[in-house]
RNA sequence: GACUGCGUAGCUCAAUGGAUAGAGCGUUGCGCUUCGAACGCAAAGGUUGGGGGUUCGAGUCCCUCCGCGGUCGCCA
């Protein structure tokens, strides 16, 4: 039950009675109007700037527009009265029982209130992590999981069919210096002194335990074969561990993927999907040979003029062709990605949301070049960046890991203060600001730590629940509480938290339409807030406490209330996919 | 040089093109002597980096300049 969609086509109505009675002209344009919480509490629950968006269209005086609107909402059994403001807003005080109404519906829907039909069973592809399988994740990395398990989340929750897809990496030359660098350890296994892992191989010891398997599985009877024989068969062991190594990662923050698609699986099946997309795109004309001016500025050192196999992405909104074929002949990474999103095309995905980090952000206008050219115009990809993550340990740079060497790793950090803390900080930041992360800080039990202030909120309204049936013996059923007389509700204090669950279904279209999960965590953060202010507000005034002995009627009338908020934070951390405690010791 | 993200209170950050730009921390004042304080209430604090434009209305959209970061054929 969205009380701001109920009011905008009641607000559309209104229009249309004006219109019928030749007060506005046929065929305005009403797409921006809307129905949205005013930011003053006085000025009522909804406010509406139907009357500004439409008069000049209209040429008419935007507050006697107002007043014609208003006129027509007050007969509306559901308002308590509506004023016009300013220059032009409409606002509207509902009646207490409209409220309790949202009230109501939100406590006998806990897991229902605040979805909606808003994707309408439309196929989403979120693409997230593709962090490439030459070791275990690193924090940088987390964020984009944890941001785009949040958006998955978020869009299945607003009605949309979620694929989560994870994008392999492994072929190029990264999983070959991969191969090499198990090789070592391989050797090393079988009692061979490695000393210092090479240059340019990687050094970090989570490639320990594949050497040893391989040692186990082979002997040493890969020791003397050329590396061309050899390679293939560790490449494929190496990456398998470190697929698992970085499903484990995933796991322990609770992110699983619904497909994994190999890179390699691209051009090594039976067909060729790069080639048969780059002949594809030829034949419409979009792929050509050709050069590519040097870039300005500081040109590289080895600059080479040559005639190369280029994509037109000019021609859709790109600022530069794009190289298909490197000069040994194989294909560039981009030749492989626009085969990777045709195939997400054919799949039937028609909206693509892809989650990088921040250092791919040259990247974005070719990819969206190519998911138009290859889709016909049909299909849309939003890429969002992640910045970088800064860790801090109170206050101070955390650097160093003792595991890999030179990065710290997301299972340390998940490790040292747990999954839920690492995921609710990931999602309290827009995507594309940059994110300091301090691990002393998350710990903390206290106002200034949200994933704490939130969880405990959810643990307190338990809290509350447990204490009337064990000081009471008082346990309604959910019908009880839905039967209860809200009226009895009539602090600012309690209202301002109806006004704010009722808020809910809005927030999540809001934020689903905007690809943003962040915004869920801060709505539940000042949900929190204003819920911990009733709280603290009987302290100072006992008549305001939740459980009142000898005093069944107001008692239920605030679990009832009580109730509602705890299925939207639940709701709510469940889209984080952070936990929603019943206590905290 | 090009592209891209960012620039909002002392600090860290919010704000589908809406009204007097909001929170937390910090600061200041008051309260709380454990009965629901793992604090509460209140105050001070702003030219939203500068300038122009679009709009009834701009932190938000467009242009430009400044500052910070990222990226820049064949790495992924």
């Amino acid at each position: 039950m969205n009380i701001f969609g109920l009011f905008e086509r009641r607000v559309g109505e209104a229009l249309g009675r004006l219109e019928a009675a030749g007060h506005i002209p046929a065929g305005l344009d009403t797409s921006r109007v809307l129905v949205e919480p005013p930011r003053e509490t006085g000025h009522g629950d909804l406010a509406t700037n139907a009357a500004m968006a439409i008069a000049k269209q209209a040429k008419a005086n935007p507050r006697a527009l107002a007043e014609l609107i208003a006129a027509d909402l007050r007969t509306d059994p559901r308002v308590s009265g509506v004023t016009v403001a300013g220059p032009g807003f409409i606002n509207i005080a509902l009646a207490p029982s409209t409220l309790h109404e949202v009230i109501r519906a939100a406590l006998l829907d806990q897991h229902g209130f605040g979805r909606s039909g808003q994707g309408a069973g439309a196929a989403v592809n979120v693409e997230n992590v593709s962090a490439n399988p030459t070791g275990p994740m690193h924090v940088g990395h987390g964020r984009g999981a944890v941001f785009g398990d949040a958006l998955a989340n978020l869009l299945a929750f607003a009605g949309f069919a979620v694929t989560r897809e994870y994008y392999v990496n492994d072929a190029g030359a990264q999983v070959d210096v991969l191969a090499r660098s198990a090789f070592v350890r391989y050797r090393e296994a079988l009692g061979q002194d490695v000393g210092a892992i090479p240059e340019g191989l990687y050094p970090g010891d989570y490639l320990v335990p594949v050497g040893r398997a391989l040692a186990e599985e082979f002997a040493s009877t890969l020791l003397d074969r050329p590396e061309a024989e050899w390679l293939p068969t560790v490449r494929t062991r190496a990456i398998d561990a470190m697929m698992a190594l970085i499903r484990d990662d995933l796991a322990s923050l609770d992110i699983r993927h619904d497909v994994f698609f190999s890179e390699r699986s691209l051009s090594g099946g039976a067909t060729d999907e790069i080639r048969a997309t780059i002949e594809g795109l030829r034949s419409r004309g979009l792929v050509y040979e050709g050069r590519l001016p040097p870039p300005k500025g500081q040109p590289p050192e080895d600059w080479e003029d040559r005639e190369q196999t280029l994509f037109r992405a000019t021609e859709f909104g790109d600022d530069i062709d794009r190289p298909l074929l490197k000069s040994d002949g194989a294909y560039t990474y981009f030749a492989a990605d626009i085969a990777y999103h045709r195939s997400k095309f054919e799949r039937g995905f028609a909206s693509m949301i892809d989650v990088w980090g921040a250092d791919h952000g040259g990247y974005v206008k070719r990819m969206r070049a190519a998911v138009k050219a290859v889709s016909g115009g049909d299909a849309d990809l939003d890429v969002k960046l992640c910045q970088l993550v800064k860790l801090l340990r109170g206050g101070e740079p955390v650097k160093m890991s003792k595991r890999s060497g030179d990065f710290v790793t997301l299972r340390e950090v998940v490790d040292e203060v747990g999954r839920d803390p690492v995921r609710f900080m990931m999602l309290f930041r827009k995507n594309d600001a940059p994110l300091d992360f301090d691990l002393a800080k998350v710990l903390e039990q206290s106002k200034d730590n949200p994933v704490f202030y939130v969880q405990y909120a959810h643990a307190r309204v338990a809290s509350v629940f447990r204490q009337a049936s064990e000081t009471s013996g008082f346990t309604p059923d959910r019908e009880a509480l839905a039967g209860a007389d809200l009226s009895v509700l009539t602090d600012e204090a309690e209202i301002e938290l109806e006004r704010r669950i009722a808020q809910w279904p809005r927030l999540v279209e809001a934020a689903a339409a905007a690809h943003e999960p962040h915004r869920v965590a801060f709505f539940l953060y000042d949900l929190s807030g204003v819920f911990h202010a009733l709280w603290n507000k009987g302290k100072d005034l006992p008549q305001l406490r939740f459980v009142k002995q000898g005093d069944e009627r107001s008692t239920v009338a605030r679990l009832a209330l009580l109730g509602a908020l705890r299925g939207v934070l639940a709701s709510g951390l469940a889209i984080l996919g952070v936990s929603a405690p019943d206590e905290m010791r």
